[in-house]
RNA sequence: GUCCCCAUCGUCUAGCCUGGCCUAGGACAUUGCCCUUUCAAGGCAGUAACACGGGUUCAAAUCCCGUUGGGGACACCA
């Protein structure tokens, strides 16, 4: 059999969501792992609501969850010529008419055949009137078959059949020259080669008006694939009102580009029990027969899970890296730069486990950069008071009297001594935690102690022990 | 309305094609317990599903038909 190639091809109204990169993905699963071509395009034969941000978003939103191409990006628009050179050939060939119907007529008279209960199609009114040349502002139509069956062997679905008569005849260049999406596709999937069309569920019924057009062109009918749908909590159509459906706000909101991937592609795709993938396992185990038939709803929990599974499992240095930008946009631009990626990815293992996204990590973070803690007030009210003052104290006499920082001497001091004071772990691990960190809740007490460092430490507790002294409980 | 697709725990799914191994498995979420210097993480346990009705068969989540329900398409949008 010939080379796979595959395409996605997003039209450029705005940015890429989800279900766009859902798709991509499959595509570029089946190229990768059949060794095959994937092929980027952009459909943008609607002039009026294509921009050229759109394109950049598309661009951008498939370089972050790293799906690459190896073809492309084209743009429909650069390609005008073809799709007018097939649309003449079909016309010579009597496969093809001028309609001069009006776009308000048109629309006058879906709206009355739909009031009578009948399929709002087109009449066919001028399908045999056969207009010499072309008439002024006419569209051009493709003479579709009105007998027989199309069918579909769909790699997803199966076999659907569609009768002929259900289809009509569809505009395949507008009256302003441009042609339609039913048509570019056919004329850019034929010559770019594409070998399987797999797209969303909602172009199942668009199938069937193609395959004639491949056929009446003389061009090979590719295999079709039918993914089908993302659906929001209440089961419509994934949308805006079911939360952020673009792919970059879930780079902004601190999600890994591998968690996203790993999630979506389990959104309708499994192997078994396994939920958790790198991308090479991915590409060799994928395959079109455990693609589910069904609509999938999109869950927000499980994607959070997910990428916290991600945050925990990735080398720390990559998750760090991920990290600056939010520290950056977070006002801990100037903090940034005092430290080394070694201590930014150590500080990551310090909370990779509590930080379910980056943006969650910032905060988790935020305590170990600057000399001073910054107490919060519940938290230091109730943990640094003056009857604790003096404990602190001890403890900081103690510590002064150990030259260097070492988590195990540190740790087995602090032990023997609450042990002699014949108090709790607690009674002192909490006041400390809020002297060094300014909170209730942060990572182990010794491991925070390391990330700081002796000095810090030392200043920090002082700082506690002054706050402590001074509290009105 | 017409055509097309779909139907297993709240959600993602395994099992369905090639009926018995299914007293239906896993994951997220949820509940409880354990661990514990806090918060997490982790461990263990629990609640929870074959849409409904007919067939076929010794046997049906699995095959067939129907019903109901959901989704999609029906543009000079893609």
């Amino acid at each position: 059999m010939s080379q796979v190639r595959v395409r996605f091809a997003p039209s450029p109204t705005g940015f890429l969501h989800i279900g766009g990169v859902r798709t991509a993905l499959f595509n570029w699963l089946f190229a990768r792992q059949q060794q095959g071509v994937f092929i980027l395009r952009i459909e943008d034969t609607d002039q009026s609501r294509s921009t050229d941000e759109s394109i950049q978003a598309i661009i951008e939103g498939m370089k972050w969850v790293g799906l690459d191409w190896d073809e492309g990006p084209f743009r429909q628009t650069e390609r005008m010529d073809l799709y007018r050179a097939h649309a003449m050939k079909l016309l010579e060939t009597g496969q093809a008419y001028w309609c001069v119907c009006k776009a308000e007529d048109l629309e006058a008279r879906r709206k009355e055949a739909e009031a009578k209960g009948l399929s709002p199609r087109y009449d066919g009114r001028c399908r045999n009137v056969k207009l010499a040349g072309q008439p002024g502002d006419a569209a051009l139509r493709f003479k579709a078959r009105q007998e027989g069956q199309t069918v579909i062997e769909d790699l997803i679905k199966g076999r659907v059949v569609f009768d002929n008569a259900v289809v009509d005849d569809v505009i395949i260049l507008r009256s302003n020259g441009y042609p339609t999406y039913n048509f570019s596709v056919v004329v850019d999937d034929a010559l770019m080669g594409i070998t399987h069309v797999v797209r969303g569920d909602d172009h199942l019924t668009n199938t069937p008006r193609q395959i004639p057009i491949f056929e009446a062109l003389g061009f090979a009918v590719p295999r079709f694939g039918h993914l089908p749908m993302i659906l929001g909590a209440d089961k419509t159509r994934l949308s805006k009102r079911h939360g952020a459906t673009s792919i970059m706000a879930y780079k902004d909101m601190g999600y890994l580009p591998d968690a996203m991937v790993n999630y979506l592609v389990r959104l309708g795709w499994s192997h078994g029990d396994q939920e958790l993938f790198t991308r090479q396992e991915l590409i060799e185990k994928f395959s079109w027969d455990h693609v589910q038939t069904s609509a999938a709803v999109f869950n927000p929990d499980k994607l959070l899970w997910m990428n916290a599974e991600y945050i925990k499992m990735s080398p720390p240095s990559e998750v760090a890296q991920a990290l600056a930008p939010h520290l950056e946009q977070a006002g801990l631009k100037d903090e940034l730069r005092t430290v080394s990626n070694e201590w930014l990815a150590q500080l990551v293992v310090l909370v990779k486990e509590r930080a379910k996204t980056l943006a969650d990590m910032v905060e988790w973070v935020r305590p170990y950069f600057g000399q001073g803690a910054t107490f919060e007030v519940d938290a230091a009210k109730k943990f640094l008071t003056p009857a604790t003052a003096p404990l602190l104290q001890k403890l900081l006499t103690r510590f002064e009297a150990l030259p260097s920082f070492s988590k195990l001497v540190w740790e087995d001091s602090f032990k023997k001594f609450v042990e002699e004071e014949g108090i709790k772990m607690g009674a002192l691990a909490q006041p400390v935690r809020v002297a060094l960190t300014g909170r209730t809740a942060s990572p182990g007490l010794f491991e925070v102690m390391e990330i700081l460092g002796r000095e810090r430490t030392l200043v920090r507790l002082k700082a506690g022990i002054e706050h402590a002294k001074t509290n009105q409980a």
